[in-house]
DNA sequence: TCTAATCTTATCAGGGGCACCCTGATAAGCACATTAGA
């Protein structure tokens, strides 16, 4: 079960392009980004990370090479880019009830899915697979966030416990030969993202907005 | 082995409705995030 997105493969021109992008100006806003997806003929949404993990190597070869002078010089132009960056940021998306019921539905079915369930949900209610791995990913934080200030109503470390179990259980489920995910169980959790964090719903509708009922 | 893809967490910022709150977008990751495909 191939859940990741296949792996871009960039060609040596795209990649000059890219990194020449980036020596401008390793915090791009969204224009820029848009404008090279369309140069080298690829997703705004790859430019975008191929620029995040570029910065992090970036960050990697900037520690071990302590050079007062480059440092500073860099550490100062990444503050100006970062301002020009937020001045041209995405426009917000703005999700219908509709389209919202559906991510719900999705996300209580699964709160990790693969790139092939996210390219269906995006299909289906007309919004960039890359918005919807978004939506995923400030859904999953805020639902942690949620569960961290929930007054405990029975023994953290019991209730971990239970977790997972509950969690190898489910794992143990999607690796069986023709198993099939239990999806209307309000505890909820699946393994498709195939990280290993998990995250069970004890309560979702505590997360959903009342248009959703 | 390299690096694209993915994750959590923190924070910025738009928009609804008038002081905040919700939530989409973005950045960082520090015993230098982890995972996994080519």
């Amino acid at each position: 079960m191939n859940q990741r997105r296949s792996r871009t493969k960039f060609t040596e021109d795209q990649l000059k392009i890219l990194i020449k992008a980036f020596d401008q100006n390793p915090y791009p806003g969204y224009a820029t980004k848009q404008r090279l997806a369309l140069e080298i003929n690829t997703d705004e949404s790859r430019i975008q990370i191929w620029f995040q993990n570029r910065r992090a190597r970036h960050q990697c070869q900037k520690k071990s090479e302590p050079d007062e002078d480059l440092e500073s010089r860099q550490d100062q132009d990444h503050s100006e880019e970062e301002i020009q960056s937020r001045e041209d940021r995405r426009c917000r998306t703005s999700y219908t009830s509709s389209q919202l019921h559906t991510l719900i539905g999705a996300f209580m079915n699964n709160p990790y899915p693969g790139i092939d369930t996210r390219e269906q949900l995006a299909k289906e209610i007309g919004i960039p697979e890359s918005r919807v791995q978004i939506w995923f990913q400030n859904r999953r934080s805020r639902f942690h966030v949620q569960r961290k200030r929930e007054p405990d109503d029975q023994d953290s470390e019991q209730r971990q416990d239970q977790d997972q179990d509950l969690w190898d259980e489910r794992v143990q489920a999607a690796l069986a030969p023709g198993a099939q995910q239990a999806a209307s169980d309000q505890r909820t959790v699946s393994t498709e993202g195939g990280r290993g964090q998990h995250l069970i719903a004890h309560n979702p509708r505590q997360l959903l907005p009342s248009c959703c009922f």
